[in-house]
DNA sequence: ACGATATTTAAGAATTAAATTAAAAGCTCA
DNA sequence: TGAGCTTTTAATTTAATTCTTAAATATCGT
């Protein structure tokens, strides 16, 4: 792997590394939310999500779409849907129970 | 997802986050490698090396054995290796030249 | 045991990231 | 326009990481 795409992977890394916006991440794997959605799911205040959400904004990870007062935030990067996706296989599957 | 889930998976992708480590675990794909030949590879002070391979072994992601004064680093969990070769063939690889 | 080499540990300084708080900016609808 | 939402920005404080340096530990070969 190149210096720039280590620099660059361990950058992409590092933001959805953090607990909170890795849960927004995965909430996000379903369907469009709300800054307010992913805030009462969060547990936490309207800045500190908003803060977060500028973060994977800033990487091109999510997009929104503005409606009346509301902003939806979605997933703009497939790739980070396929990767959250084999993290959860590798890490968080339980094994499935012996059909014996 | 789990909330311990996510605690447990934003712990380990902070782990493998910073370039140093990510290189470290690129170069361990190929084959085990000392301190000596790490430090080598990504510039910098074998303290330093020590302390994120230190990082990574508590994490359970790499192993080690002895042979005379050196250490030999591997990759102790095949989830990992899993996750780096996902993530080069999502992030890293160029578009495949159209056979035309 | 001694000198040489490889690696680790520990403590402190420097850097970077995160949470908090308060104020501002957008938008809607009366 | 202005009251009432939702969301963002900015400044500060707090907390966590990372690097640096120096000293220690471990093992080998003689």
């Amino acid at each position: 792997m190149e210096y720039q795409e280590v620099e660059h992977l361990s950058a992409l890394l590092k933001s959805i590394a953090h607990p909170i916006r890795l849960k927004i991440l995965c909430l996000l794997q379903e369907r469009e939310r709300t800054v307010g959605d992913l805030r009462s799911a969060v547990q936490t205040t309207h800045a500190n999500v908003s803060q977060h959400l500028s973060i994977l904004r800033s990487h091109g990870i999510i997009d929104f779409r503005r409606d009346a007062n509301f902003i939806y935030n979605r997933i703009a990067d497939t790739r980070i849907t396929e990767l959250i996706k084999t993290m959860r296989v590798l890490f968080c599957e339980q094994a499935a129970p012996t059909a014996s």
